[in-house]
DNA sequence: CGCTGGCCGCGTACGCGGCCAGCGGTGCAGTACT
């Protein structure tokens, strides 16, 4: 890109939005953007990747689309954008919108009196508005919360699945799809879902130098309890405490209660007027402590959390870096407790989508042939649920994608669905591993997400214990973190992790592998490739 | 997927082992009722 590019975008900074200096990636990402390429962007909370988006959008004619997964978010953006002193002024189509203000918002947007528009990917899936919306002729889309598009689409909102083709259909844009919180295999299944073409990768660093992990494992459910009171009894400040499940969320308030603390819970069961209620107390200080699952996290931007505690482990380090990651965004020091039970190691894998039968496959693969692709036609013809059918659909068309055959669909389908549940099981070794290792825990998650440390973070409990080792000795192992092999089983993949004898790869086909040193060399299983 | 709690049977008077059903997270939108 050019330097005169990157002076528009500075300049504009300034002077729309008052900005006299741009954060990492902020100008390159904008740039990118206004030299004409789709850009995906992954940057921490708090980095301003919104900013890049309004820069763009001003910069660029035409209006601009935003999705955005959660209509609380969406109205934080809207509120943001009007109060910038930009003078741009945006808008949203959604179900809390009455009919004639979703016209109104369309009409000032053809007239051009608007320049945003916000939506939720399921806004798109009907037919109605995405003919409206094609018919602004946007020329920036903007993706927010994008590795959504990796983690929902497939089962959970399958509109988010479709919303490459959607985005299709808005004719001739820009793309630019953002997250905090993207491990390499995220970052690839939104490229390919959302079609970037071209698309430029500018990624800011993971490393969060204030952030103090720590794991306490535990044996047994009393002690696990003990450890969680315990962590928290230790912290001051705000702080967040994760739960994997609604009851635990409401047993740990009372237990935390009773402690002196005054704790609000948080979850998708609770009434959204008593959701509201305990998100504003906690913002307003008048609670210092959230319960949660993992309902509470998107868009909660309080920066002064000062600590995060999960009472079980989570399914992931992509879930766990997320919601860890909420503590300390003011930059001053916070911890991230980790309670360890092993057991809770089976929620994360039944959570993890199960395989579909056969039968189902094939019964939607017919269903398509009479039918049409519609996922309202496909639930009427097969009489699965919206869910289930929605689900089985997306993973056909993903079949189709890879080009099989009509015949060859069923098992295409299949395999493809083992494959993901493969990667999702690797995820839950790879949180395991975490829980249980060594080395220091910041290089271990920022390894994970594909990226490298020169040192220690000094601050983890086993970098204070003395157990972990220089990362600077890594890069003399016989596979180094970062290089790319190739396993005679598992097929191509990328070294994401070095400990004593054994080493993890993360393989294009099968996810996270952890691998014998010893075993792979005198076997030669694995050798490093040019890529 | 695998834990938890309730129930049953054993074989002995109350305690314990084994079995199995039930359970567990994230949100949009549109519709049917107050």
């Amino acid at each position: 890109m050019t330097s005169a590019t990157i002076a528009k975008v500075r300049r504009a900074a300034r002077e729309r939005f008052d900005h006299d200096r741009l954060l990492p990636g902020q100008a390159d990402a904008t740039a990118a953007l206004l030299d004409g390429h789709d850009v995906l962007l992954v940057a921490p909370t708090g980095a301003g990747k919104s900013l890049v988006y309004q820069l763009a959008g001003l910069l660029i004619d035409g209006p601009t689309v935003v999705v955005s997964p959660l209509l609380a978010l969406q109205h934080d953006q809207i509120t943001g954008i009007e109060a910038s002193g930009a003078g741009a002024r945006a808008v949203r189509i959604s179900s809390a919108e009455t009919q004639s203000e979703r016209g109104e918002a369309l009409e000032r947007l053809a007239a051009g009196e608007v320049e945003f528009l916000f939506l939720a990917p399921e806004q798109l899936a009907n037919a109605e508005v995405l003919e409206k919306v094609a018919a602004l002729r946007p020329s920036l889309v903007a993706v927010d919360e994008a590795h959504c598009v990796s983690a929902w689409g497939h089962d959970f909102r399958p509109d988010y699945f479709r919303l490459g083709d959607l985005l299709g259909e808005l004719g001739d844009h820009r793309t630019v799809a953002m997250t905090a919180t993207a491990a390499p295999p995220v970052r690839d299944d939104i490229r390919d879902r959302l079609r970037l073409r071209d698309a430029r990768t500018v990624v800011t660093g993971f490393v969060r130098d204030n952030l103090a992990l720590r794991v306490v494992r535990v044996a047994d459910e009393s002690s696990q309890r003990q450890a969680v009171l315990d962590a928290v009894a230790a912290a001051s400040g705000p702080g967040i405490v994760y739960c994997r499940t609604r009851p635990a969320t409401e047993e740990y308030a009372e237990l935390l209660a009773a402690q002196g603390r005054t704790p609000v819970v948080y979850h998708a069961g609770l009434g959204g007027r008593r959701r509201d209620e305990a998100h504003r107390r906690f913002m307003a200080d008048e609670a210092d402590l959230v319960v949660a699952t993992s309902a509470f996290g998107m868009g909660i931007d309080k920066p002064d959390v000062r600590f995060v505690v999960h009472a079980q482990i989570p399914e992931s380090p992509d879930t766990y870096y997320q919601e860890v990651g909420r503590a300390g965004r003011d930059g001053a020091p916070a911890d991230g407790v980790l309670v360890y039970r092993s057991e809770d190691l089976a929620l994360g894998r039944f959570f993890s989508a199960g395989l579909p039968r056969r039968r189902d496959v094939e019964t939607v693969v017919a269903a398509r042939g009479r039918v049409a692709t519609e996922p309202a036609a496909v639930v009427e013809a097969t009489g699965f649920g919206r869910r289930k059918a929605g689900r089985l659909l997306n993973l056909v068309a993903l079949a189709e994608q890879t080009g099989a055959s009509e015949a060859d669909l069923t098992s295409t389908a299949l395999d493809l669905a083992e494959s993901r549940r493969s990667l999702e099981h690797s995820r839950v070794d790879m949180m395991r591993a975490y829980a249980e290792t060594d080395r220091c825990r910041a290089d271990f998650l920022v390894g994970y997400f594909g990226e490298g440390v020169d040192e220690r973070c000094g601050v983890c409990d086993n970098c204070r214990d003395g157990r972990a080792p220089d990362p600077a000795e890594e890069k003399n192992a016989p596979f180094p973190t970062q290089s790319r092999v190739r396993h005679d089983e598992f097929g191509e993949g990328v070294v994401t992790d070095v400990e004593d004898d054994r080493l993890t790869v993360l393989f294009d086909e099968v996810g996270y592998r952890t691998l014998s040193v010893d075993l792979v060399t005198e076997q030669g299983l694995l050798a490093i490739t040019d890529g």
